[in-house]
DNA sequence: CATGAATGAGATTTCATTCAT
DNA sequence: CATGAATGAAATCTCATTCAT
């Protein structure tokens, strides 16, 4: 039987979760500078106060919420790269878990791409340090897959690092059009494409 | 009779130009919002009160660098886009150029980033119509490239705004990585690799 | 029947000690608008609510710190002027006793002066009206004594409230020292010289 | 002829004057932690982004308010031991002027006590590291003519460190008297008093 | 026009105190 | 009684913007 929480604990987490909920909310349509936690507070129905109790500080907090958001990716991205199949077959799999997953949370994945494309221009000031680091991971993972793949001469033999660099570009292009601009396509067609460009020579050549 | 502009006006550009290089230096290293008025005008050795007799507020300066920024690129993106040659080979230059054109200019990259990848996510609430109405312009017109090339069987029958979308997120992926990592490698290998990528097929199909 | 004190209240006694030895060591050690209540109540062991259940607020704990250490030491200090002794003896031990007694009650000591010495610059806000009424009764009792010494032409007929601000004067900057940077010199020599100073002609007059 | 500051540069040290008065008379009437910044701000007429323009922040404005009261006292006090005269002349003229400055500067002299006296107690946070130092300097200065004064054999042969101590310590006790209850005795008569009991026996010894 | 001191709204953060459990 | 989460007033500090000189 695991060591039941107390009341007082699951009340003070679930709090938490309110207050992340209505933070992610806040930061992902206004930003992070742009949010006061006064706004965070109303909204989420708490004293400012009590949001200090819960977080040291405002940045502490938008960290929590990156680390949430990274965390809840990663681990299901890293989960299809594991999955059985042919190296091919997993990096298509990644592509259109991608999508469902980011079109499904859209405030987490803005905050997503804010934290790991954006990451390096608008600093956010190393508000991302471990967030950064378990992203690593996936793109690490992504590495081996095509490494592997280029292995078993399933995948043109170019550096994986920047096979990793190409394919998340893509599909970060596909997968931000599908957040910003929802009504231009559906998911899976999104997906479809990013494969295609991927994977299928775009160029006819020689026919 | 053209206008010969005044000294008074001259040197008003020249202080227009001084000041909007100093918050390109600025804006691009720490940020809007962690930007003071005060740091530019420090900087840049003028008075508060002179950057607000050139630029009406803080967002006004900011959507003058944008544009600027965008502009120039557009420019010289536009520009090879027409020029001579087939599809293939403009669209190969664009990448190349905008490798280049990026990596020598990289405060101005990062803004241009921030505004055009960005855009939508770390919301400068709205600085930014005008800019991306004219970066606009440089995607419609990668898409008649597209549109051309697919109509002479060069280019394989995909929607060519979604191979817009793939080009720019492909080659997007790319320069950013040699802006943020500019060890890594040189320009013109990551101009090869988008190309290799795009153009080319990485899977090995039947061969 | 006197009332015996159940074992609540014996309780209740027991956990207000504990938390004025906390408070006396928080306050001492940082002053008292840098401690927190909170400081207080987590280093006693006891939650905030406690603290309030036993303290009408925090200015009543200070009242009652301070309280309880003005009537300890002056317990200490009447006592020894009532001893036995002609008027210089019993002024000597008194200094004698301040010494050993501060020495031995460093962070007593440090609120004693705060309300002593200090009061009235450094206001903390009329916290200490009974205080000072109970550190009265010591100051008109060495005024007896002295008035009593200059009636026996023991001492130097000089106004005895003058007397009285002399002597604490003297002793407490001696004390002061002893307390703040121990290692100058030992609790004895400190009184030895106090008396020196005060009984003794500094001036080598006619010699 | 002197570089006559700007007419700019005159306003700002007045304003700046004008706030170190106000604060001073605050600070000195209810302490430093009880006195906002605001309020500050509004006895001074000043915003408080002014005093913010002019004092780093509110540790700032206190210290460059102790460091003027500690280096005008210490420079009065320091002119009087270096009169001619014999050391126990210029120790008389020593306490006379400390007496008169300070009953003629009492807001000045409460801080001034906070700082030198106090310190260590209530600990202002260390804001007085550089004010300390230039108090050190007039007991140093004190030390040499007791030291003078034991070599001429005019003093009595007492550890002048210890001498420091006890004039201080005595002197003190008087100013702050005539500081906090000014009805009590006249100036004059409060430095008769340190002189008599410092320099002349209290204790009718032998007769 | 240029200047930069002054403004004050607004943001973050702290902490004494209350009160439901 | 004990608890400690919740409160919210108040304090410090920042910075875009104005305007008299």
């Amino acid at each position: 039987m695991a060591a039941q929480p107390t009341r007082r604990e699951r009340e003070r987490q679930q709090h938490r979760r309110e207050i992340l909920a209505v933070a992610l909310d806040l930061f992902s349509r206004k930003g992070f500078e742009k949010t006061a936690m006064a706004d965070i507070a109303e909204q989420a129905e708490f004293a400012v106060g009590t949001l200090y109790k819960l977080f040291e500080d405002k940045n502490a907090l938008y960290r929590a919420l990156i680390l949430d958001a990274v965390e809840r990716f990663t681990q299901a991205l890293t989960a299809v790269l594991t999955t059985p199949g042919s190296e091919l077959e997993r990096l298509a799999r990644y592509i259109e878990t991608k999508a469902t997953l980011f079109a499904q949370n859209i405030p987490t994945a803005r905050l997503y791409f804010a934290q790991t494309t954006g990451a390096g221009f608008l600093p956010t000031a190393g508000l991302d340090q471990e967030a950064r680091a378990i992203y690593e991971k996936v793109l690490s993972m992504l590495e081996a897959v095509f490494r592997s793949g280029i292995r078993k001469k399933l995948i043109a033999n170019i550096d994986p690092k920047m096979l990793v660099l190409g394919l998340e570009g893509l599909s970060n292009a596909f997968v931000f059009e599908l957040i910003e601009r929802p009504d231009d396509l559906p998911a899976e067609t999104m997906a479809d494409l990013s494969k295609t460009i991927f994977f299928e020579r775009i160029h006819l050549k020689g026919n």
